[in-house]
DNA sequence: AACGTTTGCTTGTACGTGCAATCAACTGCG
DNA sequence: CGCAGTTGATTGCACGTACAAGCAAACGTT
């Protein structure tokens, strides 16, 4: 196939994107079944504990979180709803402006985060490894392992 | 346009995958919105048609199709009767083991997926450029743009 | 040939997410 | 001030997906 020089040609997008869609639906499913199986938890669960854990202030106004966490203001209205449910987390009206709403993690909250903190890295890894043998997608992901913010 | 989310300092797998999601949220989106807007089809949908469209038969095992979108066979099973109202899909049984089904692309089911095809490669691109500023997101892109299998 | 096992797909059901509509609270402009 | 427009979050609703159970067909062993 013939392929130009010049402006970048993005016809490769494609394929690469292809790769990223390979590895995420794969690695996703990997680490959302270790989190429920081990530690009761979702993946976007697991997430938000994760941010709100490592905020200075324990907490982070709703819409914060959503982008964080790459969702709509709905869903984490649910999201926050079912930590709340759970015991990690509750919601804190903002003094300042009584419209917003801070999600704020609990004691409980956190302790389920570092349980499962390592089965998250445990997982994420081996199923980054299990890629690397693959001549299609090892690459990837050796590129990825190389960049750094 | 994505900013990149400025995670918790975590090890480099986990700092790697953070990166891929903040990607793959942002640019799933913006596809899934396009395809949805300019040509009535979903993001499934449209990869279903990619791999008929591209197969040397026009037809795949529903196992088959449901390994290459990265769905399970449930969700295939309903994808593929949505294309089957749709008009652009059919199933079909194999001859040689009646348990098995091929999904198979019609006409207007190619032409879907051919009028849908630029507005994907645009969105895509576009999507990916979005970040080439970004200090944390940009080397990313320009990594996997980089790898070629 | 008959039996238990495996394979391929479908159905029942529950859940997480998005979009649109809604409502309350803040902002700015007259 | 007062009223329109905007912002932050929640609710109603519909949809796509996963898991598990179910079912039919193929396979392998004897």
């Amino acid at each position: 196939m013939a392929t130009s020089s010049h402006a970048p040609l993005r016809s490769s997008d494609q394929a690469a994107w292809g790769r990223v869609l390979t590895l995420h639906s794969f690695v996703e499913r990997e680490l959302a079944l270790a989190l429920q199986r081990q530690h009761g938890i979702g993946l976007s669960e697991y997430r938000s504990l994760e941010h709100l854990h490592h905020s200075s202030t324990s907490e982070l106004r709703m819409q914060d979180l959503a982008d964080r966490v790459g969702l709509g203001q709905s869903s984490v209205t649910r999201l926050v709803g079912r930590l709340e449910t759970a015991g990690f987390a509750f919601k804190d009206l903002c003094p300042s402006d009584k419209r917003g709403v801070y999600a704020v993690i609990t004691d409980e909250g956190r302790q389920r985060y570092q349980a499962a903190r390592a089965t998250y890295a445990e997982v994420l890894s081996s199923a980054l490894n299990s890629f690397t043998a693959d001549p299609e997608l090892g690459p990837t992901v050796q590129a990825l392992r190389a960049t750094q913010a």
